[in-house]
RNA sequence: GCGGGAGUAGCUCAGUGGAAGAGCCCCUGCCUUCCAAGCAGGUUGUCGCGGGUUCGAGUCCCGUCUCCCGCUCCA
């Protein structure tokens, strides 16, 4: 069923149906639309406050120890100087001039440093029992260049090349696998104080001045490569710089500044003006009112507060709809707890958050943990959770359950000056608190909401396309049919329509054939669709049909208010 | 930014240098009865934009803009 209902809908049937039916708009669309940007339509910005109602009831409402908060986007510069957004959020960017592929500067690692080439080793001098372990440098190649190097590679000769690393890798973590003419459990690490020397054998037919590539693998798995010149008198080398693509070894551009935040001014005249960010994101509206949330509403710990709110980001690769825009709206929760009791809390609120899709209706299949490793976590971060979704495009996260330890609010107290700290009264002591932060995102729930719902089922020759959206999420929740166009429905259908309209979005429809206004409720989301036919002007009784089955009931006119809410919570049809 | 794809009706798209089209959608009318029904009508186009070739360009050439997908990151 999931495999079934996951390949019927495609992006480009979900953006169609969008853009037919009013959920959502490209931005600017006369003027030939703005990248990455859109607009939500009458079904669009229902179902996204749905959305958003959704969450703050359940982690607001529903909660004693949540409480909400509405930061404004334009916030005091040194708030991202304190986040580190300033230093960090700037990305470099090198290109690939090989194989194309696009790196963030920081991840194609740094120049490896001096290479030295000796003309001959003792073997005496061999340390195999350096040689060992776990696999983390990999020389995968050496190559002269201008030529194909392997016929020449063919016949190593008893020379050996060293490769001295300026920077050292723990013993433990050095593997050499030699699995062509370059290496052999004979080939020799020279430890040194703050380097390694790599033994290998030269190729025979490496003469003197010969350029030779290194490429072998660091430790995070990336290829790095190192070029140099044969001298056989055992002197340094030539280095030949770098970095080069991890990916493939091909030469890089130089690095491009890309400042992922947008910049805007504060103040009429422009070049007079404080240089101002919008923000990146909506946690440090949190942190930096902290205290203020803490002296008004008498909290003790553990306690958060949540903020929806619109975020920017400038990224450099937008794309895939709405799931990555430059504008987009966070959910986002800093919930506060005393140190020691993070990783509970952290376990608690990824439960939490999992099950709030579950309950919306996202099929559990279609969501799934990834944990991220703790080699990748960003520097705030202790451990990272993310929920992820099955997007026609993949696996996409949703939403990001991090443990930010104390770091913000350390941070602020800082730059600030402010005292940030909690006074324990069970310890007596003042703390600075830990804190969780699901990160959820407004746009990617959304889709991910559409995505879920969408389906296509048979109907004769015709396809049936229906929105199985969940009651509380649907934008319109009834739709009032008068059974065919006829004066005498008139009355009876609009008061229906007027009664129930005061507690639902409800629409209104008498155009084309029943069943032809059926499908399109359908197509929308309607969860019921409410029918007046002649027997109602007789016994004050309607049909309700509804959605997912297709079946009606007939309920008396003074019930159809207390049946549909029944209904809406969940009572079977 | 690099690579690929695409711009023709609200949507999906066809269109061979010679009158801008189809299906769906939408709207109006008829119908006393329930799942995109039928019948009769109807609206909707700077063919992305600007040049050029040509008697004639949606079609060929040049330029340009925009959007989509992929590559990095993240909500």
């Amino acid at each position: 069923m999931t495999e079934q209902a996951i390949s019927k809908v495609t992006m480009d049937k979900l953006v169609s149906l969008c853009k037919r039916r009013g959920y959502i708009f490209p931005s600017s669309e006369i003027y030939g639309g703005l990248g990455a940007c859109y607009d939500y339509g009458p079904l669009g910005v229902e179902l996204k406050n749905n959305v958003k109602a959704c969450w703050w009831k359940s982690v607001v409402q529903e909660r004693d120890d949540m409480v909400g908060l509405d930061a404004s986007i334009l916030m005091h510069p040194q708030t991202w100087v304190a986040s580190g957004h300033v230093d960090g959020f700037a990305d470099p960017l090198v290109d690939c001039k090989q194989c194309r592929r696009r790196w963030r500067a920081d991840d194609v690692g740094k120049p490896l440093g001096a290479v030295q080439v000796y003309d001959q080793v003792d073997a005496s001098e061999a340390r195999a029992d350096l040689l060992p372990a776990a696999g983390q440098i990999v020389i995968r190649n050496i190559k002269i260049d201008g030529s194909n190097g392997a016929p020449q590679l063919e016949s190593a000769g008893l020379v050996a090349g060293g490769i001295w690393l300026d920077r050292p890798l723990p013993k433990s973590e050095v593997q050499l696998i030699g699995d062509d003419f370059l290496l052999s459990p004979g080939n020799i690490l020279y430890p040194n104080l703050r380097s390694y020397t790599i033994g290998f054998p030269l190729p025979s037919g490496a003469a003197l001045g010969a350029q030779l590539k290194l490429v072998f693998r660091n430790p995070s798995g990336l290829l790095e490569r190192v070029d140099f010149t044969v001298q056989f008198s055992g002197g340094v080398t030539k280095y030949e710089g770098g970095p080069y693509c991890p990916d493939c070894c091909g030469d890089l551009t130089e690095p491009r500044m890309f400042n992922l935040m947008f910049k805007t001014y504060v103040g009429a005249v422009e070049d007079e003006a404080e240089v101002v960010y919008l923000r990146p994101e909506t946690a440090q509206g949190i942190f930096v009112n902290f205290e203020n949330v803490l002296a008004s509403t008498r909290r003790k710990l553990p306690f958060g507060i949540a903020q929806i709110g619109k975020a920017f980001r400038n990224e450099i690769t937008t794309g895939n709809f709405i799931f990555r825009t430059r504008e987009f709206e966070q959910m986002e929760i800093e919930y506060f707890v005393k140190p020691g009791s993070d990783d509970e809390w952290f376990q608690r609120w990824v439960d939490e958050r999992l099950n709030w899709y579950v309950n919306l209706g996202i099929r559990r299949e279609n969501l799934r943990l990834h944990q991220h490793a703790k080699d990748k976590l960003a520097h705030y971060a202790k451990d990272c959770t993310d929920i992820e979704y099955l997007l026609p495009m993949g696996w996409s996260e949703l939403e990001g359950i991090a443990n930010r330890t104390d770091f913000d609010l350390r941070q602020h107290a800082r730059h600030s000056g402010k005292d940030l700290s909690y006074y324990d009264e069970d310890t007596k002591e003042h703390i600075t608190p830990y804190v969780i932060e699901p990160s959820a995102g407004v746009d990617r729930s959304v889709l991910a909401f559409l995505v879920d719902a969408y389906d296509e089922e048979p109907d004769k020759d015709e396809v049936r396309v229906v929105l199985r959206l969940h009651p509380a999420l649907a934008p319109i929740k009834v739709a009032v049919l008068p059974l065919s166009k006829n004066e005498k429905l008139l009355p009876l259908s609009q008061e229906v329509y007027n009664d129930l309209r005061r507690c639902w979005m409800v629409q209104y429809d008498n155009a084309q054939s029943i069943g032809r206004r059926y499908r399109r409720q359908d197509e929308i989301g309607t969860p019921f669709c409410v029918t007046i036919d002649f027997d109602s002007l007789e016994d004050n009784a309607v049909t309700i049909r509804e959605r997912d089955s297709m079946k009606q009931i007939r309920v008396p006119i003074e019930a159809l208010k207390p049946t549909l809410d029944a209904k809406m919570c969940g009572e079977p049809f």
